[in-house]
DNA sequence: AATCTATGCTTACGTCGTAAGTTTGTCAAG
DNA sequence: CTTGACAAACTTACGACGTAAGCATAGATT
């Protein structure tokens, strides 16, 4: 027995530097957040989650309740993750550095935004979210009702958006290529005139996908705020005009 | 043997009624979009849809590639669905009733939201879908450039929209009132002043859900309609503006 | 020293998608 | 009428999944 022990504990002692640290709750959403990152949200399962924290599925148990928990933690970690912006000098900047805020951490993230969507009105970090928006607003001289349609909208646009993008068959410039070769034989140009005049367009605006990535920036920018500014634009008046 | 084959035969007479018609790609198909329509896309399963066409699993696969071209087809059927208006009188209402026929076959499949942007880019009906946009707006003086924003941002706010409504967490009345009370003890009063604010205003303003529901009407088609009317009035400034 | 509790591990069940191989029902050619 | 071929159904089996149930161990409390 004695014997068993010691054998047992040293040949745990290197390997199992990492699982030293106790496991927590934290540390669990904290990898699975990483792996979603990494191999995307299909590849996370409890098994493989407890492998990279060099543990078995079962232990996880232990500080989540079950995966369906795991997913709702790291929902509000993604969610947390937004940041508020506290010094906007009008409500309309406030309004368009939360949602490049949003954007910027769901791309991050491209798992997030169905998942967020999925489980909608269950974190404290959208409260808040919800709730400053709402104030912002009313702050600005709009009604509740303009403002909660005005939160509807922007968000229905800022999550709809983002969920193209993220699931865009192209983002860079050689992927574009190769999709555009595969697809154009299936899409004869006399049915579909104005795709293809749209792809001629999309080469020469867009040209540089790669460019924009190696800018740490999304290649689609551009097109988010135009619809933002948009819709923002659209709200002033609503506000002013009725 | 003609004893054997008489017995078959008679066994089979009624209980084979439905699948005695011959399993064809689109009766698999068909079969899949009821069940997603009833139980939920979860329960869509490859054992769970063989059974309810009397038949095994792996049969299944005679007539489908394997289960994602199952998912590819269900998305296809559904955006089939969406008319495109052929008569409008004009860009606006042409854009308003394909927008409408769009949130109204999604909320019919509550699935397919999520589904249809998970794979984006694949069917014809998409295409079609495409072109008609782009189409439409340039004929109504748009620029390509300005068609092909006003598409993104429009299909942004329609998918994001109807995605945020199947997930809301009340559809009904007595869910709202539900949630509502089950919710409101974790929002502390002071923390989410603008929160509680709107929530007597949903109370008092949308007190019809069930009504809504009753005259076959989704519930949210005016914050609905609000943003759409929001973005097309924005689009027709854009293209008179500049 | 005895006991409790927290945290990990093992085993096992039912479900999933699907690869591989086997049976059966239909129909044309000999 | 037999035969042989082909399509379409069925059977079996594998590995992965989430997780219920029970066991092991080590640190803290009594």
């Amino acid at each position: 027995m004695a014997k068993a022990n010691e054998k047992t504990k040293g040949e745990a002692k290197e390997s199992a530097a990492k699982s030293r640290e106790p496991l927590t709750r934290e540390r669990v959403l904290g990898a699975a957040v990483a792996m979603a990152d990494e191999e995307g949200l299909d590849a996370l399962s409890m098994r493989k989650l407890g492998q990279k924290l060099g543990v078995e599925a079962m232990s996880l148990y232990n500080h989540v309740k079950n995966k369906d928990a795991i997913l709702d933690g790291i929902v509000d970690m993604v969610v947390g993750e937004i940041e508020i912006p506290a010094d906007a000098p009008d409500w309309k900047t406030a309004m368009r550095r939360r949602a490049a805020a949003a954007h910027d951490v769901l791309l991050r993230h491209p798992w997030s935004v169905a998942l967020i969507e999925s489980r909608m009105g269950l974190g404290p970090s959208r409260m808040g979210y919800f709730d400053w928006v709402i104030g912002t607003l009313r702050g600005a001289g709009f009604s509740l009702d303009l403002a909660y349609n005005a939160f509807l909208t922007m968000d229905s646009f800022i999550y709809g958006f983002t969920l193209h993008e993220v699931n865009w068959p192209f983002q860079t410039d050689e992927e574009r290529d190769r999709v555009l070769a595969e697809t154009m034989p299936n899409i004869p140009m006399e049915d579909y005139p104005n795709i293809h005049a749209l792809m001629e367009h999309a080469t020469a605006v867009s040209a540089g996908l790669d460019e924009a990535a190696a800018a740490g920036v999304s290649p689609y920018v551009a097109e988010f705020e135009f619809g933002l500014d948009l819709i923002l634009d659209g709200l002033e008046r609503a506000r002013d005009g009725a």
